[in-house]
DNA sequence: AGACTGACTCCGG
DNA sequence: CCCGGAGCCAGTC
């Protein structure tokens, strides 16, 4: 726990943020934190979806709410991590109709010129746009 | 309390 | 193209 207000506040808005990616479609961690103002810290984004409590939390933000999936690297690709937790990943995406490659390491791919998302802005804050590329 | 780690990136060699 | 360093900073040991 060992949560301070402002790491929540900060928590608070990526989940916000990432709940914005329309389905089917993915951005980067980069991305997010650039939305939120804060462009240097992309990894502290990943450490909030580390973090992202579980659906019987019963809180607002979990791994059911917030669409998690959607985020990968700058480099197109699912951040390796816990075992098969990419796996679940790019099953997930694959559901949302993302199309997936494989490389020789076993990586997944994903093509930022079909499925990327990088709006200048939260489509909540502009108050009417709600997605393009 | 101090050191390490990591769902990241960018940049230079 | 691969590798290392630097910046970031909350969580974990």
């Amino acid at each position: 726990m060992a949560r301070s207000e402002e790491a929540e506040a900060w928590a608070n808005a990526v989940y916000s943020a990432i709940q914005e990616i329309p389905p089917g479609r993915v951005t980067t961690y980069a991305h997010i934190a650039l939305l939120l103002g804060e462009p240097q810290r992309p990894r502290q984004v990943g450490v909030c979806l580390k973090s992202l409590p579980d659906p019987e939390s019963g809180l607002e933000f979990n791994s059911s709410t917030v669409p998690w999936q959607r985020v990968i690297n700058a480099q197109g690709k699912i951040s390796h991590r816990g075992p098969g937790s990419a796996e679940r990943q790019a099953e997930a995406l694959r559901e949302e109709g993302v199309e997936i490659t494989t490389g020789s390491l076993n990586e997944y791919h994903i093509s930022f010129s079909r499925y990327g998302w990088f709006p200048k802005k939260l489509p909540s804050e502009e108050g009417g746009n709600s997605d393009d590329e």
